[in-house]
DNA sequence: CTGAAAGCGCTTACAG
DNA sequence: CTGAAAGCGCTTACAG
């Protein structure tokens, strides 16, 4: 006489199974599966069955195990989020923005900061990749190449945020940097500046570099000296690099205007200034960069150029969606203009 | 004769598994494991044994799925963090404290968004429990009930942040609201003032409510009548709203200072200010809330209180690992107090 | 010290 | 239309 199976009627250990449905609503665990997962067999099932499962489900309280399911299916509808400066107020908008996309397709952002000169950071990296995830964004204008390596090792569909690194299958996002420093510039030459600094970014960032390059390119050709046109480089996107790089280039320049690389850079040359006396934009007139919130409210208010970081993480997240669909293009670039925002900050020489 | 099991001697599908790690080094899959994850039985395994694995593990360039491994051992190292504002710009660095304290152990950190009015906030929070996070951080200020008790059902350790909800288990941490809005109205109250309005947030956000109770109370306690202490609620911490709620309260009142329950608010009472024509601080003292970045430059500087999100995040950080460890005591509280920063938004009436 | 087996909870061809 | 089996890639008692 075969023992009964009364074990299988009953959630064991508390976690309820598809198993647990099955016994409950009297079909196989697969059946249950094809109800229950929105798979290609499900429009096949007669009504009443499908009601029969939903209802076991529902008095069992069922929930699946996605984890399970992923490493069935291989796909885990995870993305990850490569950042590493968070505290700059831009980037959430970015993530926001991906997000927006993204969870409505059953994804779930993964969020890993990293450092760009860290040790470890190829192998944190990896880490990541481990998880099985189904596409990256490098939202971090340090990325290195290893990085970069990394995602291609592991074949996950990437997009590249803020850099534009040429690469097959590679998709990237931009602002249009070069642009952005030339509305700036033609700005200040228009109101007469001919002794133009820059704060320059750190030179480890793709936004620090391109924006220094434009700045040299754009001066050379208005027919400006190198002389006139002194650049000094700020160790970080914040406001007290800023500061610290006002201080050095006040030391042995005097120009008219200074077109910093962030806006935080800016608000640093607005320390100095205060500190040491000196009227804004009277003597020196100031641009900044990026156009983080609130910049109208200071005093003087931030002549600077938009970004459009909404638009940043929306597109990147479509690119990724297309990468990993396999369906269009890989290796597509998007680039984005920014817009001119006259303030108190700058004026006439 | 038996068919040779040739296929096993290759990776197949180009994904490089432990069995495949296994056959090259010439041990069985379980050893590979042992060796390959730091458990209990690492330490018996001979260094020659190990060696082979590890050379082999190399030359294949193996990774190990984690996505299997914690379907195995039910351990997703994992952790949900739910955040409704992140535009909020206090928000990200409390996300980056946490990170901080979690990646170093292998945690990572998945970010979601949510509405909290939406009809299918309940059904995000459980997709998301689906994915069998080790722990959940309630990182917003509008955290309803009905996600409490979606945790409570999955049994996943969570932490709620800016909220205290007295329940068997849940840990909180939060500020000290009563001593920030305490510190303010001391101020503005030694300096004269006794028509003080409050520009009150959202009283679906935790930090709305007691703000808000806490004004009354002390303002009560002060000897000030309700007339000389009215109170404007704005839709949302934005200045925009913090703008419409101001407007909204002038045209009946005429306050000498009114505490906002926010900085960004506080803004939106500087912006009609301008507009108006209303001189601050010299009319009208305002004074914000959480001391978000840089409202030391804007125009009058803002007096506020400083709220320390790092910290938050921090001990959030380290009251999910209590949970999830089971080793501490969970339910535990973490207050922390803010610190008043005078500047130029207020003076004597 | 190492191997063989079982199983985490799903899904998916494949039969019937 | 439904079931039985196999398997995703790991880990973990359990033998030997």
């Amino acid at each position: 006489m075969p023992i009964p199976d009364a074990a299988e009627q009953f959630p064991r250990k508390g976690r309820v199974t598809l198993r647990d449905v099955a016994a409950l609503s009297g079909v196989h665990a697969s059946t249950v599966s094809k109800v229950l997962s929105a798979s290609s067999e499900t429009g096949r099932i007669p009504p009443v069955t499908v009601d029969r499962v939903l209802d076991a489900a529902r008095t069992l309280g069922y929930r699946p195990n996605l984890l399970a399911a992923s490493l069935r299916t291989s796909r885990s509808f995870a993305v990850g989020i490569i950042v590493t400066d968070i505290s700059n107020p831009t980037i959430p908008m970015a993530l926001l923005a991906i997000e927006k996309v993204l969870a409505p397709l059953g994804f779930i952002s993964v969020l890993a900061h990293v450092e760009p000169g860290s040790p470890s950071l190829v192998e944190d990296v990896n880490r990541l990749l481990d998880r099985q995830l189904d596409g990256m964004i490098l939202a971090s204008s340090a990325t290195p190449d290893i990085v970069l390596d990394a995602c291609a090792r592991a074949s996950v569909p990437t997009v590249l945020m803020f850099g534009l690194e040429r690469r097959p299958g590679l998709s990237a996002v931009i602002h249009d940097e070069r642009s952005g420093v030339a509305l700036l510039a033609d700005h200040l030459l228009s109101l007469g500046h001919r002794r133009i600094a820059h704060i320059a970014g750190p030179q480890a960032l793709s936004t620090g570099r391109s924006r220094h390059a434009a700045f040299l390119e754009i001066m050379a050709s208005a027919g400006l000296r190198q002389e006139e046109t002194p650049v000094e480089i700020a160790a970080a996107y914040t406001r007290e690099a800023g500061r610290a790089a006002c201080v050095r280039l006040l030391g042995s320049h005097r120009p008219t205007a200074i077109l910093a690389a962030h806006d935080l850079l800016a608000l640093g040359c607005l320390d100095v200034f205060r500190e040491c006396g000196v009227a804004c934009p009277a003597e020196i007139s100031v641009t900044g960069f990026d156009d983080i919130p609130n910049m109208d409210l200071i005093n003087p208010s931030l002549t600077t150029v938009r970004l459009d970081f909404e638009g940043l993480g929306n597109h990147a997240a479509h690119l990724l969606l297309n990468a990993i669909d396999g369906a269009a293009s890989e290796g597509d670039v998007a680039i984005l203009q920014p817009r001119l925002m006259v303030r108190g900050s700058t004026s006439a020489i």
